[in-house]
DNA sequence: TGAAAATTTTTGTTGCATCAAATAACATCC
DNA sequence: GGATGTTATTTGATGCAACAAAAATTTTCA
């Protein structure tokens, strides 16, 4: 668990350790079946173990972390079925915020969006992995959170959560689908159009894509 | 707080007095604004401050008690956009729920359905709300248990959540709106069809129904 | 009388020792 | 050798005292 740091000290440290957990987590530091306990997470982040505790729990509520029994605190290792059930409820989600979303759009935020692909491609075409999965993530929740409902998108990332760390172990075989870049301008051309029902169409596409993608890497593993 | 009494010990102590605190917040044991602290829970469930601060805790995460500055704890008071947001995030979730379930609904599952049914409406013939209100959400997950993705009932589970508060409080309006027989109605007679989308389509319905229903509760007080 | 300041009380958070249970490591026996 | 029983270690949970900050209360003063 040495993937961490220590942490500053100003708001909860619960708090914080939940961030830098979710981080972490987002960004693949962790392999999914690793073992975390409170005790090593406390000692790496140098706080107590009541707040580190705190932290893990949190994302155990969410269904970040797993805890198959009382005492061993896991990285979940996505089975085929749970996929399955993150993908549903992230089309139901997604597509409604996105759809939501697509009243509140001006230029300005197309063209953030715009640029967000352009750097997306850019990593692409250079083999950076983990920037493509970077910004594909700012590009979609860029669309999400204009949607102006916060709870919707909390639960959206708790989704997010859920697939990241498996995401991030398969992560070549996973960005180099190119098909996200087509669902991208189907989206951009929706929002320019102010055409919802596209935008929405658009996101859940492209998740039909990324679930057809991961399901067969997962199946390889 | 005395509207809780003491719980046994066998499994974890904050889980159960997350259940405890769950079960009165459906129930209507706390009022909308009401404060809570952490000491009163533990005194009052007879556990110390530890697990009574989980509990709290896992609640003000899932958004069914608020936090709006470091040292309060309330029991939400139910906005018309928090409403909104929430009956949003219903209708997606719940509708697709219903969707998926109705295809593995069996002849003794719609009679189980059907004898709810029935006591709820005997319920609302007799006045009794509370009760109307509980067999109401028997009905309803009843439904959604069975498209056999726990992680989306779980996420549906604290929707209800948010709402449960401010529904106790308003019941006699609320449940004395009859709309909602004609939409269990016509649920069961699209699973009788197996026409997914027909009973997906009466889910949502309900949904809004119940939302213009306490809207406009909301908007009186 | 009423607003502002000072004081007391309340409150969530944190660290830590302790506990019981689960896990791991090891030894034993057939 | 493999299964089984035994011991040692690790681990999450819990209770509790101490702390700083927020709330509530009281006092002060114009």
């Amino acid at each position: 668990m040495s993937a961490l740091a220590p942490i500053d000290r100003d708001k909860s440290l619960g708090a914080h350790v939940y961030d830098r957990l979710k981080r972490a987590l987002m960004s693949g530091a962790f392999q999914p079946g690793q073992k975390l306990t409170v005790r090593s997470v406390a000692e790496d982040l140098q706080v107590s173990v009541t707040p580190a505790r705190e932290g893990l729990n949190r994302l155990i509520d969410q269904g970040a972390l797993e805890m198959p029994s009382a005492k061993t605190i896991l990285v979940p290792v996505l089975t085929v079925a749970a996929l399955k059930e993150v993908a549903t409820i992230r089309r139901s989600l997604e597509g409604t915020a996105a759809e939501l979303a697509t009243a509140n759009f001006g230029p300005s935020d197309i063209a953030n969006l715009l640029s967000l692909q352009a750097e997306l491609e850019s990593a692409m075409n250079s083999g950076d992995y983990r920037r493509v999965l970077d910004r594909n993530e700012s590009f979609h929740f860029g669309v999400y959170e204009k949607c102006g409902m916060p709870r919707l998108v909390g639960l959206i990332e708790a989704q997010w959560l859920r697939v990241g760390p498996s995401l991030n172990m398969l992560y070549p075989e996973f960005a180099v689908s190119r098909r996200g870049v087509s669902n991208h301008m189907r989206v951009l051309e929706g929002l320019q159009k102010r055409d919802a029902q596209a935008v929405r169409a658009a996101f859940e596409h492209d998740i039909d894509d990324g679930y057809a993608t991961l399901s067969a890497a997962l199946g390889k593993t």
